[in-house]
DNA sequence: CCACATAGAGCAACCGATTGCGCAAAACCG
DNA sequence: CGGTTTTGCGCAATCGGTTGCTCTATGTGG
């Protein structure tokens, strides 16, 4: 009721100052004197005044407001991925005074991206999802919009913001070797997804020249199933899961094999989470901080806004999760 | 490239016109030769000039944003249904021309939810889930801005758009008894949630004086097996879930139990989605439309910012899914 | 044919901020 | 103490639109 619309103007009035002044007070830009600054800091944190980002943008030329553009249609894990991570963004973004425009796109269709592109709704964006040959990077190269890429892709020279997944699956699978393990079957997801790759590349690079076989492409129940039984087939006494939902349509197989983990084999998985968090025993797998990754994300795309240098690739890290299952 | 920023001063310029020309071309308003409208219409089109939404909306005290504010902390279902509901949303924005700002909140924080509207970056709300009590809808409430509530809520005097669960509830509920089922067990989930309260209902109403065993606040594995076990002691033919997450635990259990689905007894979920996709037999379910409902959601929204009346409840259909689980 | 209504377009103020420039007072300095 | 620098602040233009009002050319009616 009372914050029935304060300006910048009413604030100077009260003050009997002139707009300029209290614009330098509050940006801290110009020469003012520290007396009137806090004058001014004060009686606009009493009346909670917020100057009004449509003007400022105006003037600026900014709009205040990333873009979170992430597909349309994705499966769950994704989107437990996205939401993790745009905790992150958001509050990276936060901290800049920035917000979050959100819109989705299809694998042919980024007409939301450029909706919020072309109506000069942002100042830059934030990739979730690409693929080969982006539609959406390729647009957003032409245009010369800020942007970053969370997660993989196959692009170069776009930045990017990544976990290393190549050296975690490097390292885990290294552990398990270790562990004793001669026999070790890697099941994977859909290999038109890059991260499939890097995965794929970490688990052999730590297997050496160990005995392997490798199983791609397993995108549901049925094939996982199949995979499975290819494995126990070639004597396997542990199976590496290249995610979470091939890890859980896993553990169903061998319940229904009626094989016992980790007794009869081992099981680990190359991405944690909430999924596994019900089964005995737990699942050692390789965790990730999606809210640490949105937030790095968000921070270099800012950088990238306010004309800085910054890396093509940034690497995040990771923690190896060593439970029951690999015992 | 050649997007280096057209404003409506080159337009006018362009086409030996006044600003306010091209402005009441554009929009319609104000008196306009037919055949100088045209004009400007075929150059914006040509050379696909955007209205500056900021200086829009400057003048015009709008922001051409809605605010899709969701509770940071959800499990996956809501996850799968709120990316669904935010496809309608951000469909129906996009035809007025709206965008959609996210951001989370919490039980007890809903800085988000001030940060966007205290920096007038929104022109109205869509919250998503609600508590009792909601600290949420008091301050919207408190500060007068525009907001629609989607999905369930007890708070009374909001404006709402849902589906009708208790009549979704009942009528499923109804076909089963006809069906002949004769001692029939409700599995819930939390009873903090409203809607868990909708279908109790629902179900309640449609199973009339039938025997019926109640579970409630079933919110883990652990519970969920322990009603399984109850509603089997009970001599149960049928169990009905209050949604999908519970009903994939009671699917598992039955399976432990080594019990056949529908041969022993029958099972249906209140809730279809994803998570029910790969059961043999396939599962009887209640389906809806989050798309829809998001949709529907925001043309409210839309309304009430353009200051027409709308009602204060509105609901939406559903579909019932007779499936294997229950033949 | 003249008075008057109306259509079509432009002028300029305004929305609420930022910022370059100018000016007076204060500070500095030999 | 006079001249120069520095400090603190205000004026006014600007960002890119919208809109009330004004002005002229055309249309209408008696």
């Amino acid at each position: 009721m009372d914050n029935e619309k304060t300006t910048i103007d009413d604030v100077a009035k009260a003050l009997g100052l002139s707009k300029s002044t209290v614009s330098r007070s509050i940006s801290g830009k110009g020469r003012i004197s520290a007396e009137t600054r806090q004058k001014v800091l004060d009686y606009i944190e009493e009346r909670n005044y917020r100057p009004n980002p449509l003007a400022k943008g105006l003037s600026e030329s900014k709009t205040y407001n990333v873009g979170w553009v992430i597909p349309g249609d994705d499966h769950l894990t994704s989107l437990y991925f996205y939401q993790r991570c745009l905790q992150g963004v958001i509050g990276a973004a936060a901290k800049a005074d920035y917000d979050v425009l959100i819109t989705t796109i299809g694998k042919d269709d980024i007409s939301g991206l450029k909706r919020i592109t072309e109506n000069h709704k942002v100042d830059g964006v934030i990739l979730g999802r690409t693929l080969r040959k982006d539609k959406a990077i390729r647009y957003l190269k032409e245009k010369g919009i800020p942007f970053v890429v969370v997660g993989s892709t196959e692009e170069k020279g776009v930045i990017q913001v990544d976990n290393d997944h190549v050296a975690a699956c490097r390292e885990l699978t290294s552990i398990l070797k270790m562990k004793g393990v001669k026999r070790v079957a890697f099941i994977g997801g859909d290999t038109g997804q890059v991260v499939t790759g890097s995965r794929l590349q970490g688990f052999q690079e730590g297997m050496e020249d160990a005995r392997t076989q490798i199983c791609l492409d397993c995108v549901n129940k049925d094939r996982v199933d199949r995979a499975v039984e290819e494995a126990v087939a070639f004597g396997t006494d542990c199976i590496v899961c290249e995610d979470d939902r091939i890890c859980q349509m896993v553990m169903e197989k061998l319940k229904e094999m009626e094989l016992e983990v980790p007794t009869d084999l081992k099981v680990a998985s190359f991405y944690d989470s909430k999924l596994l968090g019900n089964y005995k025993p737990q699942i050692t797998a390789l965790k990730y901080d999606p809210t640490e990754l949105g937030k790095k994300t968000c921070e270099t795309l800012m950088a990238i806004i306010n004309g800085k240098k910054v890396e093509n690739r940034q690497m995040l890290g990771y923690e190896v999760l060593l439970k029951g299952s690999t015992q």
